[in-house]
DNA sequence: TTGCCTGCAAACACTTTGCAGTAGG
DNA sequence: CCTACTGCAAAGTGTTTGCAGGCAA
């Protein structure tokens, strides 16, 4: 899998195994905590490192900003892209998928004389829960 | 205008002309060269809390990240919505405007029982200028 | 053995904050 | 006169980098 030129050492296999299990969206910190539970003498610098190797390998990506600002990951499945809603008051994150909306960004790509290669689309938003209260 | 409590100073009336002047998309170190170009001793961190006042008051919004990552603001045209598209070689940014797409955004959300709030949706693409190259 | 990988700490870029002095209204 | 605003420098964040030693292959 990773045997492109790349050594596999503990410390790799540690940061991948958590991260691969995750199937929520997880940020750095997260990472690093959960990393270093196991493996204590683990350096961020180290868990940095390997996330952007995990990235460049097509296992994570970096997907968005929570509600807070911070940049999060997730475990990338190749099968079909989705966009986000984030609820700007209890951070929740949900995924969407509609083709309708898809169509219509490539579109307008092609209409400017662009060509897509990918596209960041999160919609901030309320769950409601703060309002009923 | 800014008549809220605010008093106006002279480096609150530089920064906030030159930042109204700009048609394009900008990043804070640009407005922090170009005020101390005419007021030299302005500190930088006037200048954020500045920018920051200016996005409260409404007359500029933080929109969105570079193709390298950096933070741009815009002067905000309280008129219509944009979104934009990014060019991922040359940084040239297009802003386009789709009701269709609006549309279904509005659709999703509401089909996910949210209350839209804002979205950020910004298209990565590339112009082709390196490809002809 | 080779050189990629690690830990550590320092460097980094960007932004915020505490404080004492300044000046707007 | 009062207190918001400013400059300065220090402190924060989140992330990257340089280096010397260590270990996978």
């Amino acid at each position: 899998m990773k045997s492109k030129g790349l050594r596999i050492t503990p410390q790799r296999d540690q940061v991948t195994e958590i991260a691969l299990q995750q199937e929520d969206h997880f940020e750095i910190q997260f990472l690093i905590n959960e990393t270093q539970r196991i493996y204590p003498k683990i350096s961020p610098a180290t868990v940095y490192r390997t996330v952007s190797t995990l990235c460049e390998a097509g296992l994570l990506s970096e997907t968005l900003q929570s509600n807070t600002g911070v940049t999060l990951y997730e475990v990338h499945h190749s099968a079909e892209h989705h966009d986000h809603i984030v609820c700007m008051d209890c951070g929740k994150i949900v995924e969407f998928h509609d083709e309708q909306m898809e169509e219509a960004q490539q579109a307008v790509t092609r209409k400017l004389s662009f060509e897509q290669v990918r596209h960041k689309h999160v919609i901030y938003a309320r769950c409601g829960l703060l309002k009923r209260k």
